[in-house]
DNA sequence: CAATATGATAGCGAATCGAAACTATTGCAC
DNA sequence: GTGCAATAGTTTCGATTCGCTATCATATTG
């Protein structure tokens, strides 16, 4: 029983316990997780296929997904500028208010960069033996170009970025060189 | 963003990746848990009842997950002594076989133990606040007692154990002092 | 004997997957 | 510009699974 083995064994039960323990007030636990992610993403990342990808799962389900939060009120769809085919999701007040009492705090004490940073190690792993994408923030973004107090730049995208949009997820995230 | 925040958000992508990619063979995440599972756990804790404390669900739904696992051959049920009413699974060449090809290795280069031991205070935490069983290893159980090289003898079930089973999964886990 | 525990099963609602068909829009080659 | 492939999104279908509740049979415990 090597650390490695062990180490896949806890993250694995504690998936299920996590999931069995989100599941509540009628919502399933992809519901869940889309809701939260849709919290948690700037605004060029919460588009249906985002969403797919994101989860790990089809545009098919992501959409159903979707739907099913859109008409318990949670989210709202709205069609960005640009590309007219694109639909983005927000969250309404009653979905924020579902995402504040979820159980968000873990325990740890010591060194949780140290912790963090093996977490990000094993998902990237995971992700790049297949094809999905990384989904970080922008502040350790490569393309992020910081702005010391006042915001950043996006060298992708080529706009300028608010303070707080540097904490959420975006689907264009590249690893640092 | 705290760590712990992102912490969770990495659990949480980490855990629908793995799932998805460990969907194959034509069989769903739950299987795989409980087939996992059961090619780790010893045989006092090979059960329906205990697969559903450790899925997190109930033993109905265990139930039907077994009984999917022995129809695909992957698992075969015997009663053991004592207790008539209950059933414990073994699994089969085919089951284990598939088993030992589900992607286990993890890329932990540094200090895996400080990480294993935060990823047990992590999950410790989420199972405490319901009243889930820890589920840990006879070698590091309260009711473990060590035998230098030959074997070890548990405290609570009053008998030998050999050693390959101390390295196995115990539904009556115990967290030392 | 009564209470409890284990396990199986049925029924229900909902969600999921995969695949496919479909619309609308965009981008590219020419 | 025109034509066509690719993309974003939705919807459908059938089969499967899941989770929950409840009920039942059996066996154990007090």
């Amino acid at each position: 029983m090597t650390p490695q083995i062990e180490m896949m064994f806890l993250l694995d039960r504690l998936a299920r316990v996590h999931a069995a323990q989100r599941r509540m007030e009628g919502m399933t636990d992809a519901q869940i997780a889309a809701l939260d992610y849709l919290s948690r993403a700037n605004r060029f990342s919460r588009s249906p296929s985002v969403v797919a990808e994101y989860l790990a799962t089809t545009r098919g389900t992501a959409s159903q997904t979707l739907k099913s939060l859109a008409e318990k009120g949670l989210i709202i769809e709205h069609a960005p500028a640009g590309d007219k085919r694109q639909r983005m999701y927000d969250l309404t007040e009653a979905g924020r208010a579902i995402v504040v009492r979820l159980p968000g705090q873990l325990p740890l004490e010591q060194e949780p960069e140290a912790l963090v940073a093996a977490a990000r190690l094993i998902l990237r792993s995971r992700v790049s033996s297949g094809s999905l994408p990384t989904f970080g923030f922008c502040r350790t973004c490569r393309y992020h170009l910081g702005r010391d107090g006042q915001g950043a730049y996006c060298q992708l995208l080529k706009l300028d970025l608010s303070v707080e949009e540097r904490d959420q997820l975006c689907h264009e995230y590249l690893e640092p060189a």
